[in-house]
DNA sequence: ACCTGAACACCGTTCAAGT
DNA sequence: ACCTGAACACCGTTCAAGT
């Protein structure tokens, strides 16, 4: 690879070279962890799997929590590129769909999102996702202080929500499969007597599906939002 | 201790001298889990703690999975203490106060929170408060399926925020501290050509507190569902 | 100038050996 | 019947030694 670029363009700088090489590890890491799951992503197996020694990645990162929010911020930057702004939109429309794909980017990247929800990058990517965001609060015809504090609202929900899932499904599978079977051995046996409500609700909890329930979080939020709106 | 309990009862059985030896490495695992934070609560270190090797806590609990559970359980029983109900409350006010127990329990023990909150135990205390809090939402005239919908937005929603409070308050302080700096050190200096909307609410963006996020949060969904149930 | 490999100070967990 | 301690297969990270 370091051939190829030299041949490209003239003689690629160090910074280039180094900044190359961070891409590289960033895109396997994100590989890695998604394929051999949270306690998969080490310094050692990355080093095998670039095939380079662990210790020279320290080049690279500082440690593995930089590395760790370099591979955050590659997937904010796909996920910047999928919400782009359409023109007209109503504002409302703008956050479904930029929830939509926090949603999305978590389903498909559950090691990593588990690793770095409550994390912030200050990276490029999460600068312009935050303006986005923040922009359509503002077109919304809230005071600043309410556009922030639902603005606040909406993507602390967003991602601790998909972070709540992420962090679930990469549990060991066994752990996972015992706390998912809490819902059919525990809570459907539990007695009439004891506990009524949950008898008569059984069927709808073992039924509801997550995305559902994250739906309703988001509707929440945004009618809130709506309703200070139109008071102000 | 043992001595202690075989004088004060009958000579305690195999199974409640087991119990008992449980409940003491339930509540070390938890003060040494908030004292030395998520990293600090180790097997070997609990054991150092309870002056025994470490292996015999293998005969207490199945692996460390299971001494967080039930650490996690002995968590939710104090908070369901602290929730009681109250005699013709109204079911948005129990709510209320559940939202805030959750808050200050996360509060009070964030490392055992993150480790945890994604987690169903099935154990007593949840059965308890699922019932307590599903009741609430029955209370407030929803259909089943809307009942349960709430129910499951207002418990990932309150969980999942005061989870993702907890993971950024248990990391370690200088990248906790490099996280949060990111809103005065990159944030407040964006040129307000390419960021004008963040720029024009940088003041309420910094000042903004975490709980007025929260409080956001569940209100929302509190008032969805009482449009819900209006509108049933 | 860059990379390597040994080493340090840890983990969770198992199991043969002790009392 | 219970506990111990050695051992296994790992971690992140540092740093002297090599090329």
């Amino acid at each position: 690879m370091t051939k190829e670029l030299a041949e490209a363009s003239a003689r690629p700088s160090r910074r280039e070279l180094k900044s190359t090489r961070r891409e590289a590890a960033v895109v396997t890491a994100l590989d890695l962890a998604e394929r051999e799951g949270v306690s998969g992503l080490t310094m050692r197996r990355l080093g095998d799997e670039m095939a380079v020694d662990p210790t020279t990645l320290y080049r690279l990162f500082r440690d593995k929590d930089e590395l760790l929010l370099a591979v955050y911020d590659h997937v904010l930057s796909q996920n910047l590129a999928a919400v782009q702004p359409v023109d007209g939109e109503v504002w409302s429309d703008t956050l479904r769909r930029v929830a939509d794909q926090v949603w999305r980017s978590a389903a498909r990247y559950p090691a990593v999102t588990a690793l770095t929800f409550a994390r912030t990058t200050g990276g490029p990517a999460e600068r312009r996702m935050v303006e986005l965001i923040l922009t359509a609060f503002a077109r919304a015809g809230l005071s600043r202080a309410e556009a922030v504090l639902y603005y606040r609202a909406f993507i602390d929900a967003a991602l601790s929500v998909c972070g709540q899932s992420a962090v679930f499904s990469t549990l060991d599978p066994e752990v996972r499969a015992k706390d998912a079977a809490a819902w059919s051995r525990i809570y459907a046996q539990l007695p009439g007597e004891d506990y009524p409500t949950v008898r008569e609700h059984i069927e709808d909890l073992t039924a509801i599906a997550d995305r559902a329930v994250y739906d309703a979080v988001v509707e929440a939020v945004l009618a809130a939002a709506e309703r200070a709106a139109a008071t102000s």
